[in-house]
DNA sequence: TCTTGAGCCTGTAGTTGCTACAGACCTTAT
DNA sequence: ATAAGGTCTGTAGCAACTACAGGCTCAAGA
């Protein structure tokens, strides 16, 4: 097969490390652009769409949503981004990482404390059924 | 309508907090059971079941997954529960709980440092387009 | 040449934990 | 009589994928 200066899908996930049909997800919602297709159907990549995939990815891994992970890519894609705008996007996701961090502490503390009310033993009343039922 | 000491089902939402679709839904998945019904088919639900659907609504808010709810209840349901199993399933998901705050953690000192390193100007140049693009 | 196996295509279903309808019934009050 | 509100059922939608099933196509070996 004829590929001038393309790859193939299982390539692009290979040399991304992203799984095969989330390279398609990806492309149905619109995160990646519909690609030239071969003679055969076959979808053909421009190599540098390793690199936005990768962009994916790693926003992905930093917990960017899919909405914010478009609209950092709608500014680059622009050419035109500021490092100003693209500050303030993840200012937002980072307020939101911390909003997590501590609903996620303040459930670690309620189980730990609790867990070290717990007996332990094989009896039926219990520190954390208390929690729990307590109305 | 005659009910004999029972309760419709937007009253059960009402003394949990409950959203009404939800108490449907926890039905379907067998976390509350089948409720008997009156004659019009509305489904009466003993007082009783306030005490479970909030068991249910506070290991939710501690984070519990729904099948860790289902096997705590499956625990008490028996009513030959004991702390020592208690204990070991609560212990699970507070493990996975730190795990997940690390995992957050993690990715919010990467997004601090990394704002940190942007000027934040009108510039195309941003530290944070940097980390997303880097290979 | 035939066949086998791999790779690609599409569409769709499943995951978790809900939430929100649509359309039909029933009850209560005016 | 009718209007407003409650209840019922089933189903669709959300995020963010992942994993098939069923059908082509392509390259390599016997």
């Amino acid at each position: 097969m004829e590929l001038k200066s393309g790859i193939l899908r299982a390539q692009l996930a290979r040399q991304t490390g992203c799984n095969l049909e989330t390279i398609r997800y990806y492309e149905k919602v619109g995160l990646l652009p519909d690609p030239p297709r071969s003679a055969n159907g076959y979808r053909v990549y421009p190599p540098d769409l390793v690199q936005r995939l990768q962009f994916i990815l790693h926003a992905r891994e930093l917990g960017f949503a899919m909405e914010e992970i478009r609209s950092l890519l709608s500014l680059t894609d622009t050419g035109a981004q500021t490092c100003a705008e693209v500050m303030a996007k993840t200012q937002l996701h980072l307020d939101d990482v911390r909003r997590k961090i501590s609903d996620l502490q303040r459930i670690e503390r309620t189980l730990s404390t609790t867990l070290a009310e717990c007996s332990g033993e094989n009896v039926p009343e219990c520190a954390i059924l208390s929690v729990l039922n307590c109305s």
